[in-house]
DNA sequence: CTTTTGACTTATT
DNA sequence: AAATAAGCCAAAA
């Protein structure tokens, strides 16, 4: 690891800390968090899956339809309780709406000060 | 070094 | 609305 990795921190490490900005009873997409990392949706799946820091809230990471990407038999059902227990209401098919639920795309929750 | 492996997204049937 | 295909590319083996 020599220096090359100066400015291009670890991918990881980058996801994780938006990540962690995630407010409680948000949620956010694979997909806005890797626009945020500059890097791939996948990539944030990957990252997602080698976490081991418990202070990172990776139930929030959810996939652009609004569903939970885990499967029901490895861990889904956590993580729908998870974001149940945070407030986070579920329709009837199991989609979050990210209308109201996602981070910096809430249309409810205080409008952030849009200073012209 | 090469290969495999995905907690995704978007466009296209 | 639901299934498929292609693009994505960093880690881990």
């Amino acid at each position: 690891v020599a220096e090359s990795v100066k400015t291009d921190l670890h991918l990881f490490p980058r996801i994780y800390a938006l990540v962690r900005q995630i407010p409680t009873g948000r949620v956010a997409s694979y997909g806005q968090i890797a626009s945020l990392a500059g890097c791939t949706a996948r990539e944030v799946g990957y990252a997602m899956a080698a976490v081991k820091d418990p202070d990172i809230p990776w139930q929030r990471v959810i996939n652009s339809q609004g569903k939970i990407s885990l499967g029901e038999q490895s861990g889904g059902a956590l993580q729908r309780q998870l974001l149940l227990d945070e407030g986070i209401q579920f329709d009837d098919r199991g989609r979050v709406n990210f209308k109201v639920y996602g981070w910096l795309s809430a249309a409810s929750e205080d409008i952030q000060p849009t200073l012209f």
